[in-house]
RNA sequence: GUGGCCGUAGCUCAGUUUGGUAGAGCACUGGAUUGUGGCUCCGGUUGUCGCGGGUUCGAGCCCCGUCGGUCACCCCA
């Protein structure tokens, strides 16, 4: 191999690096916790399916499907999709394990990797993490009402500030292809003014007009009929029955009934959760979720209600406050010349061995350096091998924070170094 | 996918106007302190100036292409 020139990752995708990790470890953390708190389980699903299954869940003249999917042919004829979202992978497999069968409700979470071929942005990847939770069974509405709140609530355990929950109601199918007989009959006296997109929109996906940024649509857009004066009296119920539910628990809320959302699925409840800090630009999304009542009888299976939202992880990375990465070591072992690194390298496994936190730097750098990388790394004690000291049959032991060193046995080092970290500990007694 | 802006050391950036020997701070490292960290001082290492082509005696700087990032749109998490 004689050609230098790297090989980069795949645009769109990233690495995530071990100084950018504790982040990352404390969301999915969170995360998990919530989840496991409100009485979900995790499912782990492939990343790749029959590309078949996201076309009829998803919806054939979504964008995702038409144009956002890195879809292939396995060896043969197969044609297989990297999954772009969570909920059709865990309908799928809630169906094929006829899980319906063995509990009248399930309540899943799943945290992965998604992949979308869109262009890439600040908050917007091809392959990114979605943390998200399905609920089969329950019709809710107060179902749904807890999976927002509990949305919010761990956000804001996170300190995550300044968000916005919109909620709409979408109510059934049949509700929806009549509004979109009735937007449409509405937009179409206005549509030499509407912009090139939403004249398209208009044959297509009338609906997605209501959410376009064009201020000239959102003027016209103003005007038009709202949704949720044409829920039934079933959908109706259902949905007043959501807002109460929700003022009872305290969640702030507003109802938007030009939220509509991108995918086929989704039936009466419908939610999205914004963030309005600026480091989310436009990808101010922070997740998004709904009903999908009539997804898992089309996937094959029963007619079973179902609810379900995502997160994206690296947007909720964006919204969350900075906070700084304190590294912290209990002990740096320090050698004063290479003839000490073999017994260094024993007393860092024996210190390993029990429990505590060591590291040592053996490539002959000066001692200098060699503090200096300690104080760094926030190690709390350095212990210095030299053959001074082992002559003695000593080490010394230092205190980085009072400054101050002894002479210590080797039989007594770990407990000096316990007893040192002892004194930081708080007096409710965190545990080593 | 469409349009705008930006790519100079590991990081943050200056240098681009008027083409003429690639710079600073931080970081790393050696020393001042014959084996001792946070301050200070002195020294040192690191660049295919994103990549390729063109114009020119000469290109980090001008032109074209390309890749990457970013912003808006689109859409979404």
């Amino acid at each position: 191999m004689s050609d230098p020139s790297p090989i980069r990752a795949v645009k769109g995708m990233n690495d995530v690096l071990p100084d950018a990790m504790p982040r990352w470890h404390r969301l999915e953390a969170a995360f998990r916790e919530t989840a496991r708190r409100y009485g979900y389980g995790e499912v782990r699903t492939p990343l790749v399916e029959p590309t078949p299954l996201f076309v009829r869940s998803i919806g054939e003249a979504t964008d995702i499907v038409s144009k956002e999917m890195y879809t292939f042919v396995d060896k043969g004829d197969d044609m297989l999709t990297l999954r772009p979202e969570g909920t059709a992978s865990a309908v799928r497999a809630y169906v094929e394990h006829s899980v319906n069968g063995q509990e009248p409700v399930s309540k899943w979470y799943y945290l992965g990797p998604m992949f979308r071929r869109e262009r890439p942005a600040r908050g917007r990847y091809r392959q990114f993490w979605q943390a998200g939770l399905e609920c089969f069974g329950d019709p809710g509405p107060q179902i749904d009402a807890e999976m927002i709140e509990m949305v919010v609530t761990l956000l804001s355990s996170l300190g995550v500030q300044d968000i916005e929950v919109l909620v709409n109601s979408l109510g059934s199918r049949e509700t929806r292809g009549r509004y979109r007989e009735t937007l449409r009959a509405f937009l179409q006296p206005h549509e030499a003014r509407l912009s090139e997109e939403s004249k398209q929109r208009l044959i297509t996906n009338p609906l997605r007009i209501l959410d376009s940024k064009s201020p000239t649509d959102q003027e016209i857009c103003a005007g038009a009929p709202s949704i949720l004066d044409l829920l039934d009296e079933a959908d109706k119920k259902h949905f007043d029955e959501l807002t109460q539910t929700l003022t009872a628990l305290g969640t702030k809320f507003r109802v938007e009934p030009k939220l509509v959302r991108g995918l086929d699925y989704y039936s009466r409840t419908l939610f999205e959760i914004q963030g309005k800090g600026g480091e989310l630009g436009a990808q101010n999304a922070l997740c998004g979720g709904g009903r999908y009542d009539g997804l898992v009888k089309e996937l094959g299976g029963p007619d079973v209600p179902s609810i379900g939202f995502a997160m994206g992880l690296e947007r909720i990375l964006l919204a969350l406050p900075n906070e700084a990465n304190v590294r912290s070591l209990d002990a740096v072992v320090v050698v004063t010349e290479p003839s000490m690194n073999v017994k260094a390298a024993v007393l860092l496994k024996s210190l390993r061995d029990a429990g505590l936190t060591a590291e040592g730097d053996l490539r002959g750098q000066s001692m200098k350096s060699q503090l200096r990388r300690a104080e760094k790394l926030g190690a709390r004690t350095v212990i210095i091998l030299g053959p001074a000291e082992e002559a003695r049959g000593v080490v010394q032991l230092k205190d980085m924070r009072a400054r101050h060193q002894e002479d210590v046995t080797h039989a007594e080092v770990i407990a000096a170094v316990r007893t040192r970290l002892a004194m930081d500990a708080p007096i409710d007694g965190a545990t080593r």
